[in-house]
DNA sequence: TTGAAAGCGCTAACAG
DNA sequence: CTGTTAGCGCTTTCAA
């Protein structure tokens, strides 16, 4: 490995011509198609490879844009992560991920750091987002598109969704079923999924003309289905303990939804049957689950491409600061929720049938 | 955003020095502690930030490793790129995540294009591997590393694991729990894991002592649950139609186990009573699937991390080429093997007890 | 259209 | 220990 790198000026030598016009005929800006003939020869006879960080430097570009969220081993992250990288890689751009931390300071620290000029861009999907936050996305030295919340108010690009939407959507579903005790099981309240989800739940279950006989909310250690099982286990059991059962469960993730069927399966509960339950994402496993979880689906692959289609505009098109893009919720109803079939394009029979 | 940036020759003027002194405070390497002081405080000042691509070019270093799969949407690649950020980012390395594309022609392309130096160093995990591949791995020009198959003998350094032998591991426990009939599920035979799993599988019934009674191989399209379920159905009716019945599916990972399970359900199998399925990578929707599945773990963030490790020696620690590491595929026994429990931390009530 | 030359921001010789 | 200087590989003025 490492032959010795073959740069621009060896290519001009060899082609017997300076090296502007080798640069020039190498992207036929500017070059008689005698000289585009003759270096394009040379070029390919020493196998050359035009070097990104002379490149770059020069150009003040790095082609590269980062993708930043806190953990990465997220389904939904993923998804996203895929989609952007199949909008900016087309354009030439490479796809650099970083790690925001578990705090609002080390998210403030990377934004910060981006003026060390490595990326040309950023699209990050922060946890928790504070004034520090937002202003350092505001001094940026590059474009920051900030997926989870609206922030055009602050002249910043964002695309955001409507997730307390999208729990009322669930709690409206299981109302129409005919459940009236309906649990509420969320991550921690000072993450913004957590905050909004949570606001939604309330303004659902407070609605005029709400008919629920009760509501319960439970909160896990985080979004995870461990967290979720611990914390479902928490919820059933302190409302048997006052003489009553619950009846439908919405949960804050597809996680915590899985988390929540396997305590209600320890417990003897059948779901749908006795308890029904409803997650959010829309996640392959969730699809795949036995029963398929009813979920809200927030299209992360879409947010993502609206993301990167964003900072593409800022980086290449010349498009305007502040924009903000929002994708609607959808409910999908799966077998979790409905004793007889779901929308699921492969049905199946439900196991508890 | 984008204040001007701050260079250290501003630095420097501010500070009251050399250019070369002030890099040299900056990284204390020989340099006065009065000198530091006065470029330090002159840094924080200007709100210094030194120039990744600067620096780069100089130092002929990007400080960036390439991660490249095929499909980033699978969990196995998932706890690779976390394992393998976790490794690199304590020692200052990003991590730029790229596509292998689908065939071996993609491929080759990309390790070529390492020649652009856009990164250090790469950690590769190929679906389809072949002469020209290991041939452009070698002539590289920076070092590389193979997730997925021994190439030591070639000098290429590699992580790889006996997945061959995990799908005896399964076969085994599947005749020691009186299984007699047994499927196996595979992906396509021209991928790497494929071929070899086939191996394991072909090796393991046909072994001295061998007590089956009955084994029937079916490929999928590829290693997704949808093409699992696809094939698991071809497979259960081939057999029924013979005349005959499965007692056990082994799946070439926990994709397909899972759809082998939904089209056992579909047929009205009860998993693990009438028919008992194996997975293999022991990935966290498998873990939490109900009934819980029984896996060969191939530890995906440990061969994760023992790659990125090789890189970091190549790269930082002046290592030797051409090392080979291997991962100890080991049998988890979960609920969809066995009727009774398993040895799931947390076991669950089984749904079709 | 072509060539000469400057310079992106930084580090590392080399002298002093 | 400090300063001067060269140069990483490239693109893009500016003149010819």
């Amino acid at each position: 490995m490492t032959p010795p790198r073959t740069t621009l000026v060896q290519v001009a030598q060899r082609a017997g011509v300076s090296l502007a016009s080798t640069s020039r005929a190498l992207h036929g800006t500017g070059a008689s198609s005698e000289m585009v003939e003759r270096v394009r020869t040379a070029a390919a006879e020493l196998g050359y490879r035009p070097h990104a960080t002379g490149r770059s430097l020069r150009m003040q570009r790095t082609f590269q844009v980062a993708f930043a969220v806190a953990d990465i081993g997220n389904p939904v992250y993923v998804e996203m992560l895929t989609a952007i990288h199949e909008v900016l890689s087309p354009h030439g751009y490479r796809i650099v991920v970083t790690s925001t931390g578990d705090t609002v300071a080390s998210t403030v620290d990377l934004v910060r750091s981006l003026d060390s000029g490595f990326v040309d861009g950023m699209v990050i999907s922060p946890l928790r987002v504070d004034d520090g936050f937002v202003r350092a996305v505001r001094e940026a030295a590059v474009p920051v598109v900030v997926i989870g919340r609206a922030l055009a108010a602050h002249g910043i690009d964002s695309v955001s969704t409507d997730s307390a939407g999208g729990i009322g959507a669930a709690v409206t579903h299981l109302l129409a079923a005919g459940r009236r005790r309906i649990g509420f099981l969320n991550g921690p309240l000072d993450t913004t999924p957590g905050e909004s989800r949570q606001r939604g739940f309330d303004a659902a279950t407070t609605a005029a003309g709400f008919s629920a006989e009760l509501t319960e909310t439970e909160l896990a250690e985080d979004f995870t289905v461990a967290a979720g099982v611990d914390a479902a286990r928490r919820l059933l059991d302190r409302v048997a303990s006052a003489g009553t059962a619950l009846d439908a469960i919405v949960a804050a993730n597809d996680l915590l939804a899985i988390g929540a069927i396997r305590a209600a399966r320890e417990r003897g509960l059948s779901v749908p049957g006795d308890l029904a339950v409803t997650g959010m994402d829309d996640t392959e496993i969730g699809r795949v689950f036995q029963p398929s979880l009813t979920s809200v689906s927030l299209d992360s692959a879409r947010r993502g491409r609206l993301a990167a289609e964003l900072v593409l505009g800022l980086l290449d098109g010349g498009a305007e600061q502040g924009q903000h893009l929002t994708v609607r919720p959808e409910l999908v109803v799966r077998e979790s929720s409905v004793p007889a079939a779901g929308t699921s394009t492969a049905p199946t029979r439900q196991e508890d049938a």
